[in-house]
This record gives C-alpha cells, sequence and structure tokens, in this order.
DNA sequence: ACGATATATTGATGATTGTCAATATGATTT
DNA sequence: AAATCATATTGACAATCATCAATATATCGT
C-alpha cells in the first residue's frame, strides 16, 4: 500500500462517525438500518459516509433484496494496518536499551 | 486513546505531505529546513503543516538557536498505532479457521 | 397494483482545508 | 548596527467536507 493510499484512508478515518462504522463492523457484517439505529446521523448522511468508506476501500458492501449489508473489507483493513504498524519512532527506551515503541 | 483523538490524529495524517513529514521523522529529529529540502512545498505551507502535526500531538518542536527541531512524539505514535491494531476485522479464514486479519 | 421499508441521490449551506505570496519575528554572524 | 538565515503569521482563494431536507429508486409484503 503506498502512501497516497495511507492519506485516503486516513481521510476516511478522519470523521468520529466513520471510525465508529468502522468499529461497528468488527462485529460482522450490518445492513445500513441496523448502523443508523446506533448511530445519531440521518440517514442521508449514513449513505454519504459509507460511500466515503467503499471510496476508499476499506467497506464493501452486498446488496440482498431490501437491504444493503456492509462489511469491513479485510484485506484492505489489515494492509493499512500493517502499514501504520510499519513505522516506528527512532527513540530509545532507557530501560532496556530498545526503542520505546516496540 | 479514544474515539476523538484518532479521529484528530487520522485528520492529521490525512494528507500526504504530512504523512511523509511523519516518516522522515522515524529517521530521528529533523528541524525545519532539512524537511524542507526533503519536500516540494514552500517554507509557509510547511510550517502549517508542523502545527497540525503538533497539534494533535504527534509531533514535539524543540527550539535551538534559529533552528526548531521536530521529533516525532514517541508515546502519541504509539498510542495511535496501539488503536488502529486493536481493530480487527471478524472475517473467519478458510485456510485455517481463525482470522485472516491476525 | 399499492403501501411500506431500505437506501441512494440531489441541492444547498456553513465550515474547514491546503496552498502560496507577502510580511513579520527572532536568532546568529559579520 | 546590518545583513542573513530559520521559522511563524497573516490574508486570500479555490477546493473539499459534513450535514440535512427533499426527493428518487428499488424491493418486499399484502
Amino acid at each position: 500500500m503506498d502512501t497516497n493510499q495511507v492519506s485516503l484512508i486516513c481521510k476516511a478515518l478522519s470523521d468520529p462517525n466513520r471510525l465508529r462504522i468502522i468499529q461497528l463492523l468488527t462485529y460482522g457484517e450490518q445492513c445500513g438500518c441496523e448502523l443508523l439505529d446506533q448511530m445519531q446521523i440521518t440517514q442521508p448522511t449514513l449513505s454519504h459516509h459509507m460511500k466515503a468508506l467503499e471510496g476508499c476501500g476499506l467497506v464493501s458492501s452486498r446488496k440482498k433484496g431490501k437491504w444493503n449489508h456492509y462489511s469491513l473489507n479485510c484485506d484492505q483493513w489489515t494492509a493499512f494496518r500493517d502499514y501504520i504498524e510499519s513505522i516506528r519512532c527512532a527513540c530509545i527506551s532507557d530501560e532496556k536499551g530498545g526503542c520505546c515503541c516496540s
């Protein structure tokens, strides 16, 4: 995953509502109305946020009948998580002589 | 670290230039002019970005004479990294029966 | 066919953002 | 004191964003 892609994902996560949605989806797939029940926003706003989360590849949607089921895109999230994890600060811990971020 | 703080950090990282600055600072403390040499932005823009990165607590600055030395705030970065790492998707891998994100 | 439900789109608005040129501040050197 | 260098601030502008009300689309149950 390259820098621009990471920035796009960070932009998607820069809204507390969207970060909350991601966390809700870690419990598994949910439809829009379920997500809506757990949040304090209107339905068009939720739709807008879901589009943003889909746009950066973090969320996938699966339409079944009336419902649209959203789920966290595991591969994309893992790639993002790995990227963030790979950034480590260079400071030295006094205690063990290693990096304090280890 | 709470959700709002994470969102603020994500917003700070949602600009590719700022993400790049964070990566440059993983090599250790650098002054503004050093950072500027490695980027394609003007000095006021760099100053603006550094303020944003300081504002969310990711970067600390230390003034010494003419120079302002910036460094990655290890504790804050680690807390952010841990938060992101703690978000795991619930999908099940077919291969080993565990979570594919492990 | 009709009403109800889930979701998407449109249009509008106020707020925030990234960027630069111009200028200011503050420290060092000559 | 004057010139130089590193950085910060101001002011401006175009672009993007989060949000909602209103409306549209699509699917299900009756």
